[in-house]
DNA sequence: GACTTAGCTATACGCCAGAT
DNA sequence: ATCTGGCGTATAGCTAAGTC
C-alpha cells in the first residue's frame, strides 16, 4: 500500500537531489528518507533515481512521476492548509500570523499589506524568537534580518536597506581628522550590546572591528532616533526610519559614502510555500513602496 | 600516486507509540 | 499483553577532493 509521505519524501529528494538534504528540510532523518524512497521504488517496480556520488539523479521513470504528481501533492496540501486557516471564520479575510521587528513592521510592512486581502495578527521579537515560532507553526511567517539556517525553513529577500551615519543637527564633522579616529571618539548609541550594524559598519570601511563602547544601548530603531534628535548621540539607522525626522530638520546624515546595506529576509516554512495566502502576502511585502 | 578527510547513501538493529 | 510500523542511532561502504 502506497504511503502518502513516501510521494512527499520523493519530491523532496527531487528538488533538493540529495536524500540527506531533503530530510533535513522535511525534518526526518536521511535513513527515514531512504526508506521512504526504497518503498516506493520497490512499489513502483523500477528506479526513480540513479545514485551518483554526492547526487541522486532522476531517472526517466523518476521525471515522469514527479511531472504527474507534483501538481496533485500541491493542490492536496494547499486544500488541507486553507481548511486549517480558514477553520476559525469560514466567511473572513484568510488569517496570516505575521512576526517582525517593530520598526520594520510600522514603517514598512504595514502599508504595503494594507491592502493585500488578508487579516493580518502580528507579533513583534527577535530574529531567533521568531524563527523558534516559525519553527512551532506559532507564526506563519516572519520578517527577519538574520538568515539562521534551520531546516525546512526558507527565506527570501524582500528588500536591502541602507543605513547610515545619522546625527543631531547641530553635529559637527572636523574635516582635517581621520574618520576612523573621529567616530571612535563620538557617543555611540547602540541597537544592542554586540554593536549589531556597528560592527559591519566598521569591518567594511576601516577592516577590524569596532573598540567602541556603546554610549547607550536602545533596543528599539524608533527610539534611537528619538535619541540622537535629543542629542545623547550618534547612530546608524535605515533612511526609511529617518526620512521625516530628516524633513523637519531633526536630524541630519553624515558621511552619506559610508552607508552600509543589510538584506531583510523573509521566513517561512517551506512546507507553506505554495499556500496562496503565503504566496499573496510574501507579494505584497516584497511590493516596492515610492517615498 | 598514496593517503587522509569529508560527505554521501544504504543497512542493521533497537525503541516506542498506537493498534489489536 | 502483544504485535507492528516507522523512526532514530550507529555504522559500513563508497567516492571526490585535498594534501603531501
Amino acid at each position: 500500500m502506497i504511503d502518502f509521505e513516501w510521494y512527499r519524501s520523493f519530491i523532496s529528494i527531487y528538488k533538493y537531489r540529495s536524500v540527506s538534504e531533503a530530510a533535513r528540510a522535511r525534518i526526518l532523518t536521511q535513513p527515514a528518507m531512504s526508506q521512504h524512497l526504497a518503498a516506493l521504488e520497490a512499489e513502483i517496480g523500477e528506479g526513480l533515481f540513479i545514485r551518483a556520488p554526492r547526487k541522486m539523479i532522476p531517472t526517466e521513470k523518476g521525471k515522469e512521476l514527479y511531472t504527474r504528481i507534483v501538481p496533485l501533492i500541491e493542490s492536496l496540501e494547499a486544500a488541507s492548509l486553507q481548511l486549517k486557516m480558514s477553520a476559525s471564520s469560514p466567511d473572513a479575510l484568510p488569517v496570516v500570523k505575521i512576526g517582525s521587528p517593530v520598526e520594520y513592521f510600522t514603517e514598512r510592512a504595514l502599508e504595503r499589506i494594507k491592502d493585500a486581502g488578508i487579516r493580518c495578527y502580528s507579533q513583534f521579537g527577535i530574529a531567533s524568537v521568531l524563527l523558534e515560532k516559525i519553527q512551532n507553526d506559532e507564526i506563519d511567517i516572519a520578517i527577519t534580518t538574520q538568515r539562521l539556517q534551520i531546516p525546512g525553513v526558507e527565506y527570501t529577500v524582500i528588500e536591502e536597506e541602507e543605513f547610515v551615519l545619522t546625527v543631531p543637527p547641530s553635529f559637527e564633522m572636523t574635516p582635517n581628522e581621520d574618520i576612523e579616529d573621529f567616530l571612535y571618539n563620538q557617543r555611540w548609541i547602540s541597537y544592542g550590546l554586540e554593536l549589531p550594524i556597528i560592527r559591519r559598519f566598521w569591518r567594511q570601511h576601516f577592516k577590524k572591528r569596532p573598540e567602541i563602547q556603546p554610549h547607550h544601548v536602545i533596543p528599539n530603531l524608533q527610539t534611537v532616533l528619538k535619541a540622537i534628535q535629543h542629542h545623547m548621540g550618534i547612530s546608524l539607522l535605515p533612511r526609511y526610519l529617518i526620512q521625516e525626522a530628516l524633513q523637519e530638520k531633526k536630524v541630519k546624515i553624515e558621511l552619506e559614502h559610508l552607508a552600509v546595506k543589510n538584506q531583510i529576509f523573509l521566513a517561512y516554512k517551506l512546507k507553506h510555500r505554495d499556500h496562496p495566502v503565503i504566496q499573496k502576502t510574501i507579494r505584497s511585502l516584497k511590493k516596492e513602496t515610492n517615498h
